[in-house]
DNA sequence: GTAAAAGCAGACAGAACGGTATAGCCCGGT
DNA sequence: ACCGGGCTATACCGTTCTGTCTGCTTTTAC
């Protein structure tokens, strides 16, 4: 049981943060959610910021690896990878209960600068352009930086399009705008 | 004074919110800040989320307003309005007391889609889109919504890249691939 | 000039906040 | 059999939250 407590913490906490915000989501709540005494909690994590530090990195890492390992395990050609990157964001944002980039959402909750939960965010955000960037330097891109950039853009901005307002198909816009992109680029 | 009060509150509580967040930004720290008594404030507003609303609308239209007053009256060919529109939101977001889109802000702040912030924040948010598929349409663009998405998306992207790291360029990378994007749906 | 309107200061209510303390329970290891 | 560590339950701390009330002063309007 006590390795299940701290994972049933952060599950019950990841899903209130999504649900309702960090800033509104309150120790008391998360502890009625997992369903646990709130000493338990302060057993496991020192402060609610380190809480929320370590599901904002946990929800990040997961969406990055998730879609990473789609990428590495089906398409071989490292352009496609390009092109198939938006398909599996496309279907990470189709899930229902996905709420959007974690990192972003953290950083809009928590706009200072020195706040711990915005620098993380801000790293977590870079992870994210650097792997894409990556991405772009496998496929022989000329300045993987420069795509690199172009296409977080685009899929941070289509995220948050489709969270706004469902149903305006943004991703598959992004991808016609990502395709455009990248054969500029290659040419 | 009377009609001053209205818009020194909204100033103070304009730049919190900007700083600070919404959410945790109190209603003491408003009337504070402003110098006002308690009491005037919620003569005002009749409540924290009436002021709220009022905040974001404000900031929003004064974003959009201060971008279309340039463009109309600078910019006579419809083409080119659509390639100024990235100069004028990257002088925009070169302000230092730039913190953001508003409505982007908000609605991170208040996730959950019933919540009348996040239901304004939607609105604004397709009245922004709205406006640069217009500008599309006028620049004789086939698909004009297309169009007008991506580059929403793009600008969007770019100024939360901006605001995560200071210094990457984001909006001239933006810029760069909004030309590729004009170009290629002009053909 | 005077009365009504608006602003002020500050106390106050009631709830929620993050976090702590305490006392007891349950369960696994030896 | 028992001991210790993790979990529970509950009460509590001080602070902060939104919002209200009151009594007094200033401004505004006619």
């Amino acid at each position: 049981m006590a390795k299940n407590m701290r994972e049933r913490i952060l599950a019950a906490a990841s899903n209130l943060f999504q649900a309702r915000g960090i800033n509104a989501t309150g120790v008391d709540t998360i502890v009625a959610e997992a369903g646990i005494a709130k000493m338990t909690l302060y057993n496991h994590f020192k402060t609610k910021e380190d809480l929320v530090l370590e599901v904002v990195t946990r929800r990040s890492r997961e969406f990055a690896e998730r879609i990473s390992a789609r990428l590495d395990k089906s398409v071989v050609d490292p352009t496609e990878k390009l092109y198939k990157l938006f398909d599996y964001v496309g279907e990470w944002l189709a899930d229902p209960q996905c709420s959007g980039l974690p990192f972003l959402k953290a950083s809009a909750e928590f706009p200072q600068p020195d706040n711990p939960v915005h620098q993380l965010s801000a790293e977590l955000s870079q992870e994210f352009r650097d792997y894409i960037t990556g991405l772009a330097r496998e496929a022989g891109i000329r300045e993987p930086e420069a795509l690199g950039l172009q296409l977080t853009m685009l899929i941070e901005g289509a995220v948050l399009s489709e969270q706004l307002s469902k149903g305006s198909n943004a991703l598959e816009h992004a991808r016609q705008a990502a395709r455009i992109l990248i054969e500029s680029a290659k040419r």
